[in-house]
DNA sequence: ATCAAACCGTACTGTTCAGTTTGATATGTC
DNA sequence: GACATATCAAACTGAACAGTACGGTTTGAT
């Protein structure tokens, strides 16, 4: 039972997938395993094989959500320039979009919607989740500001708080409207929107 | 049966109280029946007698906690002084920190968990929500700042985005951290941490 | 005291669903 | 072809749970 063979690990990424649709249309309650079985193409039988229980299955499938999340944050981490205001302007308007990209896709809304219903559930995933959400970005935006500062391109003392101030503000695009809107997608703001919140930001931080 | 009589009123509020007890606690799907009547201590026959269904007094108890929210938001609304620039300093500290003593208040997490969790059920009901705690404060601070700017003291050409940018920046002390906390309430943040996110926020709106 | 309405506790019904069993069918290996 | 292994479909089991039925008890008004 459940061999590591070529054939096997088919079966396994086809459940995982099947598994990964419904638990993020439907919430851990709300996904049957018979509607995961046929989801993935796959008797209920078997996924009884690959998976202990519907518990585990949904433990590793929000593991693997975490994974991809992680990767999404690491594809930001290009360096960036940051060497003059106007070049921190744009790497900060860049940055700023495509973090909302990632957060308005689909996928991304939908897993913070099932962790933070099944957080009393699985408390260790509903804080993994925090924390990778928030050292993600935050992270990757306090590194940008120290090394704007140390070049001399903008002025703070307290660079945890200003992180906080820009990536909340930038959030507010998305959050909370776009957590409980179920039907269709929710709308990325126009990148000139973005740029305003940005200019803001920079007056808050630029030498006086 | 159901009659208007004191009796019947009060046998109604311990429902309600009661459910809204075990709903926040557990959500809609973990709340049982059994546990609500328990909770409320009324026979589950009872409950039936004043409510047609479990949906139907989930959305009865939800209802009245987001009108509880509108009143919280409502307290707030004091005219509060902008006419100078430590003024405004003052009164934007003591909003923040009104708000996270508000959002770190253990009802107001749960509440979150509870209505995202079933937005797919009663998306009405989520909708209302979000509108609720962005109009509420939001448009609080939106209107702060408009008076100050026709006061002079600040200089704002966009008002929404410096209000998206207050907002967002103070309630990360909060999320998304606090609404997968499920054991024990979330801290608020101390009052130094938001004076220094304050007059970051003011560096950016002042005149210069 | 009497009566009716409200209420209680318990047990029941019907349904949903995770997980199992069964027995048949496909797949690949020798 | 024979044999073992993986998979399938479908029926079954047991538990949980929303909602109901019922017989007994409290409450309050007259």
């Amino acid at each position: 039972m459940s061999q590591d063979s070529a054939r096997s690990r088919a079966k396994r990424a086809q459940i995982h997938q099947g598994a990964t649709r419904v638990f993020l249309a439907e919430g851990f309650a709300g996904a049957t395993t018979d509607a995961i079985a046929k989801a993935a193409g796959v008797s209920k039988q078997t996924l009884y094989v690959y998976y202990r229980s519907k518990e585990q299955l949904m433990v590793d499938v929000l593991d693997s959500l975490l994974s991809r999340l992680n990767r999404d944050h690491a594809v930001l981490e290009s360096d960036r320039p940051v060497g003059s205001l106007p070049e921190l302007r744009q790497t900060l308007t860049d940055l700023a979009c495509e973090v909302l990209e990632i957060v308005a896709g689909s996928d991304y809304l939908a897993l913070a919607r099932v962790i933070i219903a099944d957080a009393p559930r699985v408390p260790e995933i509903g804080r993994l989740w925090a924390q990778t959400i928030t050292s993600g970005v935050r992270h990757l935006v306090a590194e940008l500001l120290e090394r704007a500062r140390d070049c001399g391109v903008i002025d703070v003392e307290d660079v945890e708080a200003a992180t906080r101030l820009f990536v909340g503000g930038v959030l507010t695009y998305i959050l909370p409207d776009g957590i409980v809107a179920v039907d269709g997608p929710v709308a990325a703001p126009s990148r000139e929107r973005v740029e305003r919140i940005v200019d803001l930001f920079l007056r808050a931080i630029t030498i006086s």
